[in-house]
DNA sequence: CCATATTATCCGATATACGGATACACGTTT
DNA sequence: AAACGTGTATCCGTATATCGGATAATATGG
């Protein structure tokens, strides 16, 4: 019996408490420094680490490679192996498998940037980006991530969420990208709303000005939601609805081939 | 004097020894999985760590999405957030910032994959690629990593190098990834010599065998190689010099447009 | 040039992670 | 079906690796 209880009591305090705790903390400062690049104390102070230990700890990972320091400024971020290694989460990745090919040839039949996101915590992320044509917009490359509620992407990974998700993701505050962000919860409920009736969020100006965006759902054999297919294009050409319906056209048909590559089955997902 | 043997024993001791080693623990494994993913038991044994260790260092990573376990099978891989985090790699990088403009150029004004890639350790890793038109070359985008001696991009990185430092990656056994991949490493030394002569590398299905590669180095203000840039085509291209040399003229000025984007200035390198 | 902020290292106490042992889950063989 | 083998999960006492306050060495800036 007293056995039981100590197990009781350890695993929970387990549940909180990592068991490793300088990897846990290794693991943090990378996070870290992947969204705040900066100096050592300032990651100290951030992660309320004391200064010897943080130092260790950083000492250790910029050895690996995991974290560059310039050595003028002595300023940390991410470093060369981080990426190396990173990499190969694509190469193992069946979604981006499954659509690359219906990717590319969206690419190769419209004037626009197509991408492949899939959602990471708060941020939608990208995993592929093909840009064919003249148009290479900032941004819309690798390395930048944005909170779920500014662009389509983000919108749609959103909209298809738990909706316990969706409440706790709406109840902390909504960062401002552009004037038209959109930043109030009950306006994203509302969108999110729409979103789930026509399949497909559209979106324009709400992460950088002079863009829009069309993006739709990727769906498992599950019927669950595994990513989002996004195009981009310039502001301009969200003016012109022919060219918003060939591209939401495009889309939705990508987006349904890349679902049934997965196994995807029309129909209403299955009941257990 | 006591004091100054100690220091001196303890820093001789640290050179091998990583002051934490759970965290150089639970690194390896990341760079393990990255190239070897499968079971738990497997890493353990490639890294020769007791199993309960493992257990625990594959835990911790996975509480955090560094590494991803398949439910049914139980196989380990990377991560989405390692690749979250790797991405940010990116966004910092110098080099690809000063480049992107030309590759994209580049890549705009002929009919080939235009890749940015640099060195780490005994791999040719790609930064960026970009493939206009519908040619998309197996393997040419992210997740693949070649030995330094295939491919163009990896033997003008190599060559590129410090002698020692070809010494000591020639010394060890150089994978042959077709019949075509050279793997003598007298003849790969001659090679170095040909292409430090010329500036540029020429490779033709050492990597696979329907492709070929023309590589050149991107250098910094101090007249360092800080990267490659590589076009890639289809074999058939090879055979007709005319559009070689189109490519190589292109890949010449993108390099050292890139170059100069960077600092650095023709002429010998500094004496200092 | 001094004052201050930031980074590097030291060292003893103690919490922490190690690893052998044990228990469980699953798939395979006879 | 039962016995086996392989792979995974957890336990627990001990040794030791890690923590953090203190101190020393730099860098920064006024």
């Amino acid at each position: 019996m007293a056995q039981k209880n100590l197990k009781a009591k350890r695993s929970n305090a387990a549940e909180k408490m990592p068991a490793l705790k300088g990897v846990h903390r290794s693991l943090q400062v990378l996070e870290y420094l992947s969204l705040n690049p900066g100096r050592a104390t300032d990651v100290a102070e951030g992660l309320k680490v004391s200064w010897a230990t943080l130092h260790r700890t950083l000492s250790e990972l910029e050895r690996g490679g995991f974290i560059a320091r310039d050595p003028d400024t002595n300023r940390y971020s991410i470093g060369a192996r981080m990426w190396f290694i990173g990499t190969s989460y694509l190469a193992e990745h069946k979604v981006l498998e499954a659509a690359r090919p219906y990717l590319d040839a969206a690419a190769e039949g419209g004037d626009f940037t197509v991408q492949l996101v899939e959602r990471s915590g708060r941020l939608a992320v990208t995993l592929y980006s093909y840009q064919t044509s003249g148009e290479v917009i900032t941004k819309s490359t690798y390395g930048y991530h944005f909170p779920l509620h500014c662009g389509s992407k983000g919108q749609v990974l959103l909209a298809y969420s738990a909706d316990e998700d969706i409440e706790k993701f709406l109840s902390e505050p909504l960062e401002v990208l552009t004037p038209e962000t959109i930043n109030q919860p009950k306006a994203m409920e509302k969108l999110i709303k729409v979103i789930r009736a026509q399949g497909y969020a559209r979106t324009v100006g709400d992460v950088q000005q002079f863009t829009g965006s069309l993006s739709a759902p990727v769906f498992d054999r599950a019927h669950m939601v595994v990513g989002a297919i996004c195009f981009i294009a310039k502001r301009s050409v969200f003016r012109d609805e022919t060219k918003v319906d060939f591209m939401l056209e495009t889309l939705l048909s990508t987006t349904q081939s890349a679902s049934l590559a997965l196994g995807w089955r029309p129909g209403a997902a299955a009941p257990g």
